[in-house]
DNA sequence: TTAGTGTGCTACATAAATTGTAGCAATGAT
DNA sequence: ATCATTGCTACAATTTATGTAGCACACTAA
């Protein structure tokens, strides 16, 4: 039951409300979206250096996450490559502080485990 | 070629790195899993509670996402029903910008449909 | 004691998403 | 003309998610 492109205002993968933060978690929920605005905002690239970032995404799935994101204006493409629009920067900066909170959960994680 | 519970240190979907960053992509990009941090932020709910507030989640990927996410220390049970852990609802304030944000999106989107 | 209600699941079939690999058409440089 | 690079598409195999049913347990009220 896909909705296709998730985008606020209609049903999507787990919201029939189309609440925007649903459709939103839709569209972020799928494999290497995330990975793929991190990856851009260190810059324009091509579709092959992306997919060398993204170390095991097939150009199938990467194709397909960039027409996704292109369609809700988080991503466009350029002579210097594939980019982040305003408001994929803009994303970006909410996305930002997960790096260093991901640090610190990491070392939250291997002290737990050296509890037991 | 999955790699089970995605954990920083450990390579997961999407990174053979382990980086903590695509560990915790790949945790988030998994369907539901944001929306279930979303929904337990209001506070901690019973099994169908909190299925009920997901709309169109089955039991069968609550009761994984559940797991996993307790197994990265971010959701916990105890009298009350499942709720997010301190580490949880510090991911959580990471989060809470994106209900904002996702009006704002929404807006542009449908403006920019206008315009055609 | 029994009949009901709620809870936390598991089982299982179907459908959808993702991977992995191959390769093609277009562009530009040598 | 040849070669490398780029942006993909095709397709089979695997993994993940959905949808529905229902079971075992705990608790409540009659």
């Amino acid at each position: 039951m896909s909705a296709g492109v998730p985008k606020p205002g209609s049903p999507v993968r787990g919201s029939k409300t189309g609440k925007p933060i649903m459709a939103l978690f839709d569209l972020m929920g799928r494999s290497w979206a995330l990975g793929i605005i991190w990856q851009l905002s260190s810059g324009p690239m091509t579709f092959r250096q992306l997919q060398d970032r993204c170390e095991q995404v097939s150009p199938t799935v990467l194709n397909k996450r960039i027409k996704e994101l292109s369609q809700s204006g988080l991503v466009t493409r350029d002579d210097a490559g594939y980019g982040l629009t305003a408001m994929g920067k803009d994303l970006y900066q909410l996305l930002h502080p997960f790096g260093a909170w991901s640090e610190a959960w990491a070392k939250a994680l291997s002290d737990q485990q050296q509890e037991r």
